[in-house]
DNA sequence: CATAACTTATGAATGTGTTTCATAATATTC
DNA sequence: GAATATTATGAAACACATTCATAAGTTATG
């Protein structure tokens, strides 16, 4: 009775807090999952969510399967591992190139890990700034590069990884503190500060304040911290992912509007050479990346 | 892609030797099997068997399946073990009694697990012979009987367990050494040595000697390895399950025959009212009985 | 060596069971 | 109170696992 899509389902659920957000997850219907929690109540006569408002508690049977769904889940890939590794040599090489700054906080994890699943591939950062970094793949100087890209290109695949929320950053006794969230005009008088990258590569200036011909001062540092502690101290305000700020939003250091009434989206994808693509460790790795940053990483949804 | 199902099934093969076989274990057909192997192989691009003459080898892929396969299920009956303790507070008692002396020797260990799994539950053996096991059912004597009747009787429910060949078991330099299988009349000069139990409950009396007029003498005795050490010392011959003299035979301790060209079947059921067939410990008792008799039991099918 | 009794493989048909669709019901937000 | 979320549910659609029917290949046996 009980089936893998049964643990992804509950995994999903428990990470995304509502049962719309987690059937987009597993990409199924809500009414898909209502079923299938349904089918699993029924079976194990005990209730699997306890309805809370807007949005679902797993009930303690339920917790229990989603823990069941993690050892199976992990059981699970590092077996598909091992098959790979049967089916041919895993050599080669992983190198990667990243086109926005904050991923180094979610990307460090993740290729620990990898180093140790795929001792066999040598595994790189290309660094240093570059322009255009899907022209590296072409070059055969990366293998795989993770940025928010993905026109459609010759000889070139993308693999969603997922979408977050960009938020402005203040300080917490900013003027536009009371604002539900703060429109392209709020940003006149603002000296924005961000990574030391051309002004095409930061959301908020291409796609929010170009648009309405605003542009504020900037000013560049290098560590995400560093960006924080300059909002903190009142020398201007920023946009970051809701992930990369959330522990210092929630100890009061700053305070964090959306941006446009809708909010500043953002995908993110891997892009890599057709070849590249169907590489298992190539493969093993996007997953990982995904699977983690869906559980680890807060307000993540899937891409689109 | 891959599913329990895939983990079942690559399990029984690896358990019953054949495709076909397998097939019956997981009540699937052979068909069915096929066709899983072959999407697996496809998905994997892995060969799972290697056809060797009559019977199938797994391969390293399918074997390292079939390690994830036990892991996966141990974690599932576990989890499940949890849910059912969340359920209801799981207290009872689970008295057994036993039709057939040879059970013993498999049910231990599964009384040992058993134990550890349901601590609150009173575990015990229903001692003594009794000539009418399933009458303890009614009169509350016992929870459990496990025998080879499953005739239909009102408020009774039979639950099958698994199936053997009972083979008849002589001496090395026995004067039958050289049939293929006995028949009714090879027993007609021969002391038979069993169990102390009535003759009906014996089923190559029952079953073959008495519808042929076959009257042997007998002789009795409690224990297993007391039964086989008085075949082997010449003073007559047995018949028991091929699973619990297989070690003695590989030995050259004693031989083994049929009983008859299609060999003499033996189906085995545990017999319980309707009401504790519905207690999950004594549903886990009874899958766990099935899942390590036919992992660990040799020659054993599933009943019809 | 031929036949019987086993195997497994395979394509087409079947059928079960999951998913989607459409919609109602209910809660939350502004 | 309207708008926008959420989940629940029955019926319809669809996917896909299983069965059926059958072929083709081994192994045993007289």
């Amino acid at each position: 009775m009980l089936e893998v899509r049964h643990l992804r389902t509950l995994i999903a659920l428990a990470e995304a807090g509502t049962v719309s957000r987690a059937a987009e997850r597993v990409h199924l219907t809500q009414s898909a999952l209502s079923h299938q929690l349904k089918a699993l109540e029924s079976h194990y006569g005990l209730a699997m969510v306890k309805r809370h408002g807007q949005s679902v508690q797993l009930t303690e049977p339920a917790r229990r399967l989603v823990a069941l769904g993690h050892t199976v889940m992990n059981e699970l890939q590092t077996a598909e591992r091992d098959l790979a590794k049967l089916a041919r040599k895993p050599t080669g090489t992983l190198r990667i190139a990243l086109e926005c700054h904050t991923c180094f906080d979610w990307l460090m994890p993740i290729m620990d890990a990898f180093r140790k699943h795929w001792p066999e591939v040598e595994l790189d950062l290309v660094s240093g700034f570059h322009p255009n970094p899907l022209a590296l793949l072409a070059d055969n100087k990366t293998d795989l590069v993770i940025g928010s890209e993905n026109k459609a290109r010759r000889g070139i695949v993308y693999h969603p990884l997922f979408r977050f929320e960009v938020l402005a950053v203040m300080p917490t006794d900013h003027r536009l503190k009371t604002k539900r969230y703060l429109a392209a005009g709020d940003f006149a008088k603002e000296t924005l500060i961000t990574y030391p990258v051309p002004e095409e590569r930061i959301d908020l200036i291409r796609r929010v304040l170009k648009p309405a011909k605003i542009h504020p001062r900037r000013r560049t540092t290098e560590l995400t911290v560093a960006i924080l502690q300059l909002v903190a101290s009142r020398r201007g305000v920023a946009a970051l992912p809701n992930w990369g700020i959330k522990n210092y939003v929630d100890y009061g250091y700053v305070i964090a509007r959306r941006i446009g009434k809708n909010g500043l989206w953002s995908n993110l994808y891997g892009a890599t050479t057709g070849e590249v693509a169907r590489l298992p460790f190539v493969r093993d790795f996007l997953e990982t990346a995904r699977r983690e940053c869906f559980a680890k990483l807060d307000g993540v949804v899937p891409v689109q």
